[in-house]
DNA sequence: CCAAAAGATGAACCAATATTCACAATACGA
DNA sequence: TCGTATTGTGAATATTGGTTCATCTTTTGG
């Protein structure tokens, strides 16, 4: 983002940082904060154990830097992609496009996030806690919108905005996660996705 | 389920057995596996550390059988309601029905069934993870079953049945994670999550 | 080239806690 | 009632792994 003005030292201090959580993302998305030890994010990273302690004052600060800073990340990548023009249908295919292509790119990081948002936060302290799931319901909140405009505009049949928005979230990550743990099985697709959403699933035998 | 023709003896051992099991459950839900010692697992449940030894080998093994046990009643329960006599929506409907109310019977064994199945199972090894995916495959199968031979009736629309399950599941864990974030919000009601998922959310502007 | 500062190191320390086991309490059958 | 078997106990042990800090290395400015 702003780089520049910056000096070398403070350039190099923060390309260590990086290659530190960097590490730590891998191993934590593989193995979880608790079977992970510093010694092994020290000698992965080749930085001595002192080291990380001059980067983070303790283990949790390292993990916590290393979700809030991405989650950041992934929230404005996908408010940004709100900021398209066009109807509301529009936007939320281009969200969920958009949504797609950033879990695919970092799908170690997905899996930490998940956990997090999903799985009861066991794993750090309060705090991360309350700013990833504020995190969340703001992203809930902008969709929520979207489909309150749209119903207004009759673009959308009148349900509970929110309602809608929670189920969107719900049946696009289902497929995130489908496609997680069976990369192969099923290409993942914004389309598809948005028609099971928004067609007509019960014909009620309808002749097809 | 088959009680008698045990002994005095064995019915303690299994009461004694449950006790453990429950306390620790309601630990564990708080609290995650890392963050809950044997000795207040012992404390709580009025026993001593050893004797919890007694019944679980390891602290591992205490999780493993908390979570299998109660996973194969969330998934007998289930398949139980797809039993039910009437055609494929019916079936759903009941299922969903059966779902919810299981979920609100036990939230505490939710939200650590949640961390295990979602969040990459970091807390404990593996073994527990393969029972765990695969009994949540089974439940997709079933769904995914009744799709198939709704859709061959013409009662549903033509999507992939597979793509259907998953994102039936998606939608239905996205409300009842709401409903467990904000219990006062939104009243959790099978018929709505049906109407969102089967009906027209796309009107295209057609007058509503 | 040198001294002071800044940065990096990793052995040692220590707190937390999983697990063991020698012993005590209790139940049981004779 | 008594000896044996079963069950329960919790202090002691062992291990793991987070954190510290005295020391070494590198950089910087003169």
């Amino acid at each position: 983002m702003e780089d520049l003005k910056l000096s070398r030292k403070e350039r190099e201090y923060l390309r260590h940082r990086q290659e530190i959580l960097q590490v730590a993302l891998k191993l934590f998305s593989e193995r979880g904060f608790h079977n992970v030890s510093m010694h092994e994010i020290a000698q992965k990273s080749e930085f001595a154990v002192g080291t990380l302690y001059k980067f983070f004052s303790k283990k949790e600060d390292l993990y916590l830097a290393l979700i809030l800073e991405k989650a950041r990340e992934f929230r404005s990548a996908l408010t940004a992609a709100l900021q398209t023009p066009g109807d509301e249908m529009k936007k939320i295919r281009t969200w969920l496009e958009a949504k797609i292509r950033l879990f695919m790119d970092s799908l170690d990081f997905v899996r930490l996030y998940v956990a997090e948002t999903r799985g009861g936060s066991f794993n750090i302290k309060a705090g991360l806690d309350k700013e990833i799931k504020k995190n969340y319901e703001m992203t809930l909140k902008e969709i929520e919108a979207l489909f309150a405009s749209g119903i207004k505009k009759k673009l959308f049949a009148k349900f509970d905005p929110h309602l809608l928005a929670v189920a969107l979230e719900g049946i696009s990550n289902a497929f995130l996660f489908e496609h997680l743990e069976h990369p192969d099985k099923h290409w993942l697709d914004a389309n598809l996705i948005l028609e099971i959403f928004f067609q007509q699933v019960y014909t009620g035998g309808a002749h097809g």
